[in-house]
DNA sequence: CTTGGAAAGTCAACAAGGCTGACATAAAAT
DNA sequence: ATTTTATGTCAGCCTTGTTGACTTTCCAAG
């Protein structure tokens, strides 16, 4: 009750705009650094960021449809296109017809897929780790939660579809 | 003492891979979500990603030269100056030369830049608000201790210029 | 004072990866 | 039988990144 200028004991300082600049250049530079060990693998094998994400996504949810990966991609199909095609003919991901509708293609990462797949997530993990190992457990809990709250509501179940596995 | 498979009275679950692959996740839609309210604007007044980028530092740091912008930005002065070109010609970003150094040319928002970039910042930092204030500060704590972990060591001297009040 | 290098700017050409619009096919649903 | 859905494709456009080559201006060191 020594403090001044709280609510309900908590300061409120955290939400200045000085504050929220200091976390927008936070978020800039971050993600620099998020993507660019990946982007270093990616180039020496002739592919790009979006080829990246959808080797991700297709290796967290084996089987998914192609509207299902538009929809978590957030880009229109001929932009997915021109990525998964070359993917498919360099022989990394598989495109099976659907057995219940054979109108959708199920896609998967094929074994040279998924090794691409554990070279990509293991430079990203790593950074990942080592800026978790330097926060500690309580700062990545704060991290992860600062996060979900910034993903667009829209987005948020394609982000918990993942998350909780399937 | 009671504890098992504990190092130093913490658990290290939160380093598991499962845990980082929801860290990477959480930080590709929260990406998302960060960039979505300026690029609305930005379409808006036709222009992209890039020039807000330019007119965030440009800003944040009025007078900087060129080639210090360039360093933040770590894009090739070939891309930066058909950006930085438009925003000039269109009367938002005044250049100009140095006094001491009359090869450097200083970098300042107009009146317009300054309208424009209260517009996107304005913006962003209403979804960052909302997002530090369903986490609470202790949260917002922990997500600047991660995301600065996150950052190139060769960058970090940027952020930290910035963040230092430059 | 000359010379080398730094700061800025420009031209050309290219690539990745977004976008729109139009259209085709196969299969499911009505 | 008809309509709708899922997928794929072609063509063309835009932004924003890249390389390489070259110029002008100006500072600084010899």
């Amino acid at each position: 009750m020594a403090e001044t200028g709280t609510q309900g004991g908590e300061t409120l300082l955290f939400l200045t705009d000085e504050q929220l600049r200091k976390g927008i250049e936070a978020m800039f530079f971050a993600y620099r650094g998020f993507t660019a060990d990946p982007d270093r693998i990616l180039d020496q094998h002739g592919y790009g960021r979006a080829h990246h994400r959808a080797i991700h996504f297709i290796n967290r949810q084996p089987g998914l449809t192609v509207t299902t990966l538009l929809a978590v991609l957030g880009v229109t199909k001929q932009s997915l296109n021109r990525v998964l095609r070359t993917l498919i003919e360099d022989g990394l991901v598989e495109n099976r017809v659907g057995r219940r509708d054979k109108r959708e293609r199920h896609l998967y990462l094929t074994p040279a897929g998924e090794a691409l797949e554990r070279e990509l997530s293991g430079a990203q993990r790593e950074r990942m780790r080592s800026a978790y190992r330097a926060a500690g457990p309580q700062a990545v809990a704060g991290f992860r939660q600062v996060l979900e709250a910034m993903i667009d509501p829209d987005m948020r179940r394609h982000y918990q579809m993942m998350k909780d596995g399937g």
